[in-house]
DNA sequence: CGGGAACTTGATCTCGGTCAATATTGGTGG
DNA sequence: CCACCAATATTGACCGAGATCAAGTTCCCG
């Protein structure tokens, strides 16, 4: 996408900030903007009537959330696991201007699709996964994601209880914990404090969460 | 979308025909066309080495399967699960011809937004629901979408063997079977033969399944 | 009809959930 | 900088939903 347009798309996202554990916006609720990040983590999820919730990603910078609707409300949650700062669109306004430029609606198409491969995937693993492949997969992924993504690295910060990883892998908090103590029992990771985590032996890890997971593509191109 | 953008449209696609239990694309195979699903119900998956398998999506006619690439391979696997009539269209041709007409990306996105959110939704299934629950979702599910997209009404049929069903829900032959001899006991359902299924309690079923699912909209646009 | 696949049903086992104490920890104010 | 404390995590004992194993039974397709 060239300089000018870029500039143009811009213009049309004022920046935004959130302090830890605030909502960037909430399900049901009538949508103004989505947002791309700049910085920090975001958990998008859905939640029950009685309290069960369900994280569907986990999102970094690069990534847009709060695109998804339902009726003109927002059709998930999210939540700021960091601080986060982004940048957010109107939708109406962005739609008019994807309207004019193809490249971007293409570019916007590219990021619904590898969202969509990716959720697919999440699919396998809540679906037909056992507690530690789940947990061992958790770990791989989280790790190339901020790797690649830059958003930490070797002693890695999961910024994730152990109530969101759970909520993430359809587990209990107790589960994840014993697991998290089992791999760090046979010197798969390192854990210090409690939410940083080295990982010494990746291959074992990669063979544990079975799926070997792609590590290669950014965010969303937009 | 107009009359002569639609004519050329579907000249790209050819219509071909595939017998219930074929393959219309695997898994890792190197991509050709994605297809519109005219007649039929297919079944979007994808299996590990040992053989566990996660049904991800079952598509009916008005959607598009075998879209989802990853490095010029198929991403999922589609499965016939009845006699399935579908057109197929030359992925690049494809993408070519939309980034000339900004309304097919558009919709594309569209029908790509959709999918997600409707990922999610079974993320939620999956991670947090009973499998009373799961089961109650599913046959609601099913229900509103073979009713809304025509594929068969009152007697439903399923179109799925249990094996099937378990696969989708992330459950085993076994509890599929048992559960659904439950809401049989239950009065909540009647079964005939092994797929004809007859919604007796809506309301109910819906309850069980806990997440209302919303039946309004229709395949993917193009 | 006949036979093989799909389904049901029962007995048992196991993984992960639940309940209940501790034990860390990291954030806060002194 | 330290001490305190509420929040979070760990650990243990026990339980139960759902998986596994194993027969039967029904169904449906040729």
């Amino acid at each position: 996408m060239d300089r000018e347009r870029l500039a143009q798309l811009l213009a049309l996202g004022g920046p935004r900030k959130w302090r830890k554990r605030e909502i960037l916006f909430a399900a049901g609720t009538p949508m103004g903007s989505f947002f791309k990040i700049t910085r920090g983590v975001v958990a998008v999820s859905r939640t029950l009537e009685d309290g069960r919730r369900q994280i569907v990603a986990i999102r970094v910078p690069g990534d847009c959330v709060g695109y998804l609707e339902e009726g003109g409300l927002y059709a998930f949650e999210g939540e700021a696991l960091t601080d986060v700062e982004a940048c957010g669109f109107d939708r109406r306004k962005f739609d008019a201007f994807a309207a004019a430029h193809p490249d971007l609606a293409a570019a916007t198409a590219e990021a619904l699709a590898t969202a969509l491969k990716q959720t697919g995937q999440a699919m396998l693993v809540l679906g037909q996964l056992r507690s530690t492949e789940r947990v061992a997969h958790f770990l791989a992924e989280i790790d190339t994601l901020y790797r690649v993504r830059r958003v930490s690295s070797q002693p890695l910060s999961l910024h994730m209880t152990r109530g969101d990883i759970a909520d993430y892998l359809g587990l209990t908090i107790e589960t994840v914990s014993r697991t998290i103590g089992k791999l760090k029992r046979r010197g798969i990771i390192q854990v210090a404090g409690t939410d940083e985590i080295v990982v010494l032996d990746r291959d074992r890890l990669l063979d544990m969460g079975k799926t070997r997971c792609d590590s290669k593509d950014a965010g969303s191109a937009f």
